[in-house]
DNA sequence: TCGAATTTGTGCGTATGTATC
DNA sequence: GGATACATACGCACAAATTCG
């Protein structure tokens, strides 16, 4: 115990994992309770929690109060497909994704209008503390969140229009050029920016991560001959999605 | 304590959280220690540690053994510009990026000859064996290393034109777009998957990243009538680079 | 040059809260 | 309600690195 040898929650955490990558844990079996590998490994409750924790920050294994720690199926990272917008049928990207899978996506969002940051200031070509409706969305996949968004639109551009609220009236969960062509606004180009790191953890939190896992944020500006009209965080768990593009050669 | 309110780690990772991002801790500046967090929030040794575990994880801060645990600059993200592929002047869109931003870019290259591996095959749209051309990049930006690239073509399209090696003969370095139309060979489609994933040991080594450090993997096809002609992943650091689209709405 | 104090980092045993079955 | 299991928290010991007198 004193020697250099390996640490004992290390040494735990190997066996598991040898345990899970050959097969003989396959997905969505249990792993062993706490108590359990306290007792088959002779260690102190502490050393199977650390152990479990390693697994855990590895994605390998997930772990669900009261009911046990669970192998997880091997994330072959999905597709968000990023291409196109094309209006055809009124759907956003990922709506269209969720129409295209067959999926059961499912979208929560709450609305409020605040001041523009510095930072959504410059991107929506406005003065900072100008009035703007934010929107959080959480969109969901088969009940488990896989993507979080927030997004900005100027309000002396939708104020007092039926598009003021993006999820409210006829044309609610339309989409931003849907929304924007019912006021007269032509939405020709969107830009996007595609980057990583390490998520909050209070974004993990609701994305089923742990402390330590990488998203992946994309700044999303839609423009109109110019203008910014609305800009948007998608954040995406980075070890279950990648963000897909299909262009043109010219 | 024990009523419905946030984990003590939590709040007081919070806490130092909104510290860092209003510049109350500003960049190179040390964290209270452990033992000062412990008095300050009246907390245990163990709710300390997690807490700036968290902050560590989610790469604001960084511990230095024996010193403390500092505040880390967070660098303005450089755009990878990624749209276009204008075949104009004939520059890549690395080379068209170094051209715009009038920058000092240089990149080394080294092409062998290999069989093609289960993933290269999938992607190339040829059977696991096929010979391919296989170039690795190193593209650098002030003498650094910014950007790694590793390249994909099937010789069977290249092999015995005077294209076979990227980067030799009278349109060596000249682009993918070029080079097939030299061939007769009309690149018309391109996709890019976007990823990112803790960097590997080595890459890191290149770019100047420590271990840990994030980057995005870009996995690009070309295609000529659907058929695919080269594919390539490119690896940036996710700390110093976003990859940027410019897309068109329809 | 030496050594003491500080600080991070690792490891461990235990107790308690809380969700699930 | 009871049993099980994960999640959080506390306290302690010690090693390694750093700082400073």
């Amino acid at each position: 115990m004193t020697f250099g040898e390996q640490p004992a929650y290390l040494r735990v955490a190997g066996d598991l994992r040898r345990k899970i990558v050959d097969g003989a844990l396959p997905p969505h079996t249990r792993l062993p309770s706490q108590a359990r590998i306290r007792e088959e490994y002779g260690v102190s409750d502490t050393v199977a929690l650390e152990a479990r924790k390693v697994l855990m920050a590895e994605g390998l294994v997930e772990g669900r109060s009261g009911s046990g720690t669970y192998v997880r199926e091997r994330p072959v990272p999905r597709r968000v497909s990023r291409s196109g917008y094309r209006p055809v049928g009124g759907s956003t990207p990922f709506r269209q994704e969720q129409a295209e899978a067959g999926g059961r996506g499912t979208w929560e969002s709450r609305s409020e209008q605040t001041e523009a940051s510095v930072m959504v200031a410059e991107r929506l070509g406005v003065k900072p503390g100008d009035r703007v409706m934010c929107t959080r969305y959480v969109f969901r996949e088969a009940g488990e969140a896989m993507m979080l968004s927030t997004s900005w639109e100027p309000l002396d551009l939708t104020g007092r229009t039926p598009v003021m609220l993006p999820e409210e009236g006829p044309l609610g969960g339309m989409g931003v050029v849907e929304r924007m062509a019912a006021i007269e606004v032509v939405v020709d180009n969107v830009t996007e920016e595609v980057g990583a790191r390490p998520g909050l953890a209070e974004e993990l939190h609701v994305l089923g991560g742990v402390p330590g896992h990488v998203v992946l944020v994309v700044q999303r500006t839609f423009y109109a001959s110019g203008r910014p009209v609305e800009t948007a965080d998608v954040v995406v768990p980075a070890d279950r999605y990648r963000v897909a593009y299909h262009l043109p050669v010219r």
